[in-house]
DNA sequence: TTTAATTTGTCAAATATTTTTCAATCTTGA
DNA sequence: TCAAGATTGAAAAATATTTGACAAATTAAA
């Protein structure tokens, strides 16, 4: 079991600053590791021994014994056939369309790997036991994310509110957010000052925040009790929002995984309601 | 120019145990020198100073100097897309949330091989060349992807509208339809009433139709001119809407590559204004 | 609210690492 | 062989890192 497998998978409780460390990690893995102990606990903006702390929980005797076993780890990898490849050109996947899909993919799998997974708990957790309203909110791009998720949870839970654009009038819900209500904010690289602003001031007044960011980690993950983040890398001027998609997505999976029948009756008397309506086609039908 | 380089192509004079540092580097490259420099010292067999005085040979101001170059270049490699790919697979995706995740990367990947390469650009010939609106809708989930497509789409050219809700008013926009119009349509399982019926007016009115559609096909793909396919099979009661971004988003890609020139230039003044109003933050910065 | 528990940072002691100094050793050429 | 210069390591000084003890601050619970 390699380390990051256990910085992922971890069911160890980690503390608010423990995690802090173990995002950084994984974010820059293995080399945020690799320096001493005090750097990491630098630019975690951590204290040295809570660094300490987390190796020895981590089951480590010392820090040296830590920095050990990556070492050993990059050791493997760098004599792995697969690196030894490296050297060598890389053909050119012909065309832009799969070069942008395997860029994406690429993404994907890199986001799998940059959230440890007690984060899509706490999240889910913190949704489904907000006493009030849960609110949804993103970037110019994000917000699309936003709304969508919002359109899940709607169906597992009442009060979800989506916030499509950050006008004057959408910061007035300030007023009344209180430490029962969650704000998920998605906020991606070219962080956006009004949605930062946003989320400050929800914290503020003692909000939850569950933040969507990518591997650079918007200023808001400062303020937030969880951030769930993806890697964005692609072949493109934009960023890809897939693994945004599939993050929040995950997240809902994972809520109705933990919250049993409660949402799935919601689901099913809304469900029953859009079909008298005949809303919804359940099988294609041809025309004419 | 990297270490390793130096230390082969090295034009510097060294002495025998300088050498036998240098073997050591170069036969564990680069793992043998991120240790200590005590460590390094004794398993060369050679005194600690002697290490010193190479690394200030090389050109380094101090061991740590060393290191941190040497530590830069680990970075980079392991962030090389190759060894991206050998991060990939969890064996034991036990969970919810790493299987949710798979699941999904599976549907990418077979979107892959349902979509004709030429669709995209059929696709975007016809964005880019309607001579009229392009305008973009989708069904209950699948609206917020067609928003996403939408707000890119606007970077890259005038008349791109966004159908947010299929209300009433919005049929009226049919009035104005031509044969000029470019209508692009999200359609996924659990197929909309009032989308094909907006997109099949549409299609009387000569719009051309462009569908996003899943592996089992709207009806609308009777009318349309391209279709994109994509495959939604996921562990979880929802479908997954990750391959249809994905697929949008290469479409923008796509545009991007064959339009050359024109669309970029639109896209930096776009930027450029939103600079001057300070909506996005280039980095993050932290707070307090 | 107050109290208890947890978390976290500060400080200091212990440890380790790096670097300097200097003397011993080796090499080389007369 | 000897001496000058280069090379090297031992020891100690300087520096840095890690870790333990404790108290402040935060959080959760009553």
């Amino acid at each position: 079991m390699t380390i990051r497998e256990m910085l992922i998978g971890g069911d160890l409780s980690l503390t608010p600053s423990e995690q802090r460390i173990v995002q950084l990690l994984l974010s820059e893995y293995p080399t945020s590791g690799l320096g001493t102990a005090s750097r990491l606990a630098k630019r975690a903006a951590v204290s040295d021994p809570t660094v300490a702390r987390l190796v020895s929980k981590l089951g480590f005797a010392s820090f040296a014994e830590f920095q050990a076993e990556l070492l050993a780890e990059v050791e493997k990898r760098v004599h792995s056939p697969l690196h030894m490849m490296e050297t060598k050109r890389q053909p050119e996947a012909s065309g832009v369309v799969p070069e942008y899909m395997a860029s994406v993919e690429t993404a994907l799998r890199q986001s799998q790997s940059l959230t440890p997974l007690a984060a899509y708990e706490k999240a889910a957790q913190l949704i489904m036991e907000a006493k009030g309203s849960v609110i949804v909110l993103g970037g110019r791009f994000s917000r699309h994310v936003a709304g969508m998720l919002s359109e899940y949870l709607n169906q597992m839970r009442p009060n979800v509110r989506a916030i499509a654009d950050l006008s004057a009038s959408s910061f007035d819900t300030l007023a009344d957010t209180s430490r029962k209500d969650v704000v998920v904010v998605f906020d991606y690289r070219r962080y956006q000052n009004d949605v930062i602003s946003y989320a400050r001031q929800a914290a503020a007044h003692d909000a939850k925040i569950i933040l969507f960011t990518d591997q650079w980690l918007s200023p808001i993950a400062e303020v937030a009790e969880v951030s769930i983040v993806s890697g964005l890398d692609v072949a493109s001027p934009f960023d890809t929002m897939a693994p945004a998609i599939a993050q929040a997505e995950t997240l809902v999976a994972k809520i109705l995984a933990v919250s049993g029948e409660k949402p799935l009756l919601r689901m099913q008397r809304l469900e029953s309601v859009r079909k008298e309506n005949s809303i919804t086609l359940d099988e294609p039908v041809s025309s004419q």
